[in-house]
DNA sequence: AATTCAATGTGACAAATGTCATTAATCGCC
DNA sequence: GGCGATTAATGACATTTGTCACATTGAATT
């Protein structure tokens, strides 16, 4: 039987050298290519059809192009390579992203590795795989943030005045505060300082 | 020859998992335990002397322990096993601390496993093994906060108003603005946010 | 006992931030 | 054209934060 074909995407080099080698291991896997972000991976997988990738393995917080992205730019293009997120992260945020980009599976970088073996051959065989922690609580309530406010929070976050943040953004002082305050209003934040924690927690940064 | 006997110490498991499996490919080398935090490693060593451990490969951030706290006890108990650090960030204050606690190898997961497996082989045969990112930059200055502003630094990080900063210190509201005043002066930062960012890239909180 | 020193606190003022009501401009839509 | 909705801006005021000069306290030293 033909082997599973995937790509990896994934900045820690350590990380995606050390994944590639124990897929590999498996005899019914085959790790075709190693990517460093979302960008390589988009690339490889539409550049080279004929290649016929089966799964996409990669994780989120990448430089050039996020997890995310790649997953969306894949499913816009009608990739038939299913998509399968592997992340330090369990933001509620990132698992409504990730389905909504048609993700198949979604897992932990804190479950053991059998669990990702495990999950790439079920969703190869046209199943999902989501890590049960997920699951559980943070499926809840959905982004409450303007786009403004999101790019607001997230200048605010790095300690810039709201004079800075005006001037990055195009906007009068009195509007960026505005739009902070409405945000600390929706996260329940005392401040722009708190809100910012709490929309990054939740993957809305 | 003997193989070089190693525990690690690395809170996601998958990437615990996947190291395991590399290293014990290499017939030169070992993992004799995998362990998900400092308090563990720190345990199966000191309690376990008759595994004659060579090597510890430890992350930094990890709850219970951190490769830091497990690095100064080990150096402390005049252990002859010897610490390399494997971690996400290149920040100075990590690299003194861990200097300071008689590591010999500090490698960044951004490297390719293979420096990995050889820093390990180098640092066993009494070598030291220092990621080159690091000698570059970031030897420089060391923390200059003192007790008082790393505390109060690392409340005010998470968004805490001044008064609740000075309820959990047991000190009075000015005081702490005083500390916080301080603390941004002398991190040329242009207020606690940006204080505390800076502060945190430098591994001082 | 007098002196030094560090840690903590206070008060006063300036600057930044948070809050809210109101206005202006623009756009889609019937 | 008129209507509501969205986006941006303004002004006023309260609160919080930043800055600094100056007590107060207590422990350590001489």
């Amino acid at each position: 039987m033909a082997k599973i074909r995937i790509v990896l995407a994934e900045d820690q080099t350590m990380l995606l050298n050390a994944l590639a080698t124990i897929l590999d291991l498996e005899d019914n896997l085959e790790v075709v290519k190693s990517c460093a972000n979302g960008k390589q991976a988009l690339d490889f997988v539409l550049t080279n059809p004929e290649q016929k990738i089966d799964i996409v393995l990669t994780d989120i917080e990448m430089p050039d192009m996020t997890g995310l992205e790649l997953a969306h730019e894949l499913h816009q293009q009608k990739s038939a390579s299913k998509v399968i997120i592997l992340t330090t992260f369990s933001r509620s945020g990132y698992l409504r992203r990730a389905m909504d980009s048609g993700v198949k599976g979604y897992l932990l970088k804190d479950s053991p590795s059998q669990d990702l073996i495990d999950a790439i051959v079920k969703v190869h065989q046209g199943g999902r795989a989501i890590a049960p922690e997920l699951m559980v609580d943070s499926w809840m309530e959905k982004d409450p943030l303007s786009e403004k406010e999101r790019h607001a929070l997230r200048l605010a976050k790095d300690g810039m005045s709201t004079e800075d943040i005006a001037a990055k953004l195009f906007l009068s002082a009195g509007t960026v505060r505005n739009y902070l305050s409405s945000a600390a209003n929706k996260l329940n934040a005392k401040n722009r300082v708190e809100a910012a924690r709490i929309a990054h927690q939740n993957g809305w940064l």
